[in-house]
DNA sequence: CTATATGCAAATAGTTTGCACGGAT
DNA sequence: ATCCGTGCAAACTATTTGCATATAG
């Protein structure tokens, strides 16, 4: 789906302030808000800082963006996805997105605390297979 | 290990403030800033909020301490202790502790990707066993 | 005694809000 | 014409820092 009818279908106006967001989100992959920004300023120079935070803030109530966290890292932003796990390389810093079932270990837990799981959210650190081959 | 000596390995001096904190954090399991700040400010008034922050980088960098980011949720402190993963209940808000071992997974990621794994941060979302009996 | 930690106030950083204007339906 | 979104400035919240004093080792 095209970001214009993604707006379009969550009644959000495809303003292109939006568009111009999640183009950035699109191209990076995992931005925080300072990358976020910094494209920003060069491709589209008067979008404003608030309009941003504003803008981020509704995209991730309406779901078409989701926010990340990580260990000693700030905030990421990402355009909602397949469901995936994270692996950050601690070498180059890079982040990538891996498709991976979890069931069985969701099972587990179940099975061994009695909770029921809804949902999980999964990252690893790993030297990633560039950094490796770099040495 | 006790608090003081635990400080002392690390040559941070076991001030009462220093103690409290750590303290807190053992009675609390998870907390947040705010949490923290409201506890001390009944067991310890006097205890500035700067003091709260310099110790809890400190010990963030020591890594006498940890931070836990989750999903919508403010940034947790915890003591360091044992790998765990973190089951936090939708329902009432608890978060768990849970021990298991996560290699399988860990596994299957290095010979799907031919990254290294070093560590992993997993959460789940759960309806614990005291909310689902609650019913 | 000396180095480190604390408390306070001020500085800085990060985020949200109110309001008048502008553009899309 | 109306509604929604934007930019700007101001407000607010969160975090860090400088400095004089206090205290652990």
């Amino acid at each position: 789906m095209s970001h214009i009818d993604l707006l379009k279908s969550h009644k959000l106006k495809a303003t292109p302030q939006r568009l111009c967001i999640l183009d950035t989100l699109q191209e990076c992959g995992h931005a925080t808000l300072e990358d976020i920004q910094k494209i920003i300023s060069k491709k589209f120079p008067t979008l404003s800082l608030s309009t941003i935070y504003r803008n981020l803030n509704d995209m991730v109530s309406h779901e078409i963006v989701s926010e990340v966290k990580f260990a000693n890292k700030k905030d990421y932003f990402e355009l909602k996805k397949e469901k995936h796990v994270h692996l950050v390389c601690q070498q180059c810093g890079k982040i990538e997105d891996f498709k991976i079932r979890t069931d069985d270990l969701s099972k587990k837990i179940e099975e061994l605390t009695g909770d029921k799981v809804l949902d999980d959210t999964l990252s690893f650190d790993v030297i990633c297979k560039d950094c490796l081959s770099a040495k």
